[in-house]
DNA sequence: TTAACAAATCGAAATATATCGATATTTAAT
DNA sequence: ATTAAATATCGATATATTTCGATTTGTTAA
C-alpha cells in the first residue's frame, strides 16, 4: 500500500463522500431490488444518483477506489456492487500512524 | 481540518518524503550552522538539497504543507526553519480513524 | 439470437497541479 | 547605503486529473 496512491484517491470530495455514504448503506441508499440485502454493497447506479455525476465518471471513481483496494467490487448479474473494504481502510490508517 | 486538502498535500512522493525526513532531522540533514540545534526544524536550503528540486518548487511545497499545518515555519534571520507539526499530524490520523 | 440494460472503457476538452527560471522581498553583513 | 544571501512569489509551460458523451463489453430477458 502506498500513501501517495491512496491520498490521490482521497483528494477528491466526492470520492470521500462515497466512502462515507457506504458506512451506512441502509441509511444512504434506496433499498435493494435485485439482491436481498446490502451484503455485497451498493450498485453503481445508486451511487451515481447520489453524486449527480455522469455514469462514466462514477464508474471511473469506483474503479480507482477499487484499484487501491479501498472498496471491493462484486458483479452480480448486470450489476456491480461496491462496498467499503474495512481491512484496507484500517491498514491505511495504521500505515499513516507509523509512517507519516 | 479537511481530509481532501490534507490528502492533496500527501499525494506527492517528495512531500511525503520531506515529512519522513523531518522525523529524524539529525540523521537526515547536515548539522545546523546558524542555530544551535534542530529545535525549530530544518532550513529550506537543506531540504532543497535533499530533494534535488528547484528552490521555488521546494518553497512552494513547504508553503502548502504549512497551509494545512502539517509543518510549522519559523523565520530566524535569513532562514526559515520547517519542522513537523505532530499535533496536526496526529489530529489528521484521528480524523481519518473516525471519519474515513 | 436479439434487444435492452448496467457498467466499463475510450477519446476529448476543461481545469488543476508540477515545476522551472526570473523577479521580489526580507534580513544581515560590509 | 549597498551588496549579498535565503526565501517567497510570479508567470509560463508541461503534465495530470476531472469530467463528459460516445462506444464497447458483459449479462439477462424476450
Amino acid at each position: 500500500m502506498d500513501i501517495v496512491e491512496v491520498s490521490k484517491v482521497l483528494s477528491n470530495k466526492i470520492r470521500v463522500n462515497i466512502l462515507d455514504w457506504l458506512k451506512d448503506m441502509e441509511a444512504n441508499f434506496p433499498p435493494q431490488t435485485n439482491v436481498p440485502d446490502f451484503n455485497n454493497g451498493v450498485c453503481v447506479c445508486h451511487i451515481q444518483d447520489k453524486t449527480g455525476l455522469s455514469q462514466s465518471t462514477v464508474s471511473h471513481y469506483l474503479t480507482m477506489m477499487h484499484k487501491v483496494d479501498l472498496v471491493t467490487a462484486t458483479r452480480i448479474g448486470k450489476w456491480t456492487y461496491y462496498k467499503r473494504n474495512e481491512e484496507t481502510i484500517g491498514a491505511y490508517i495504521n500505515l499513516l500512524k507509523y509512517n507519516l
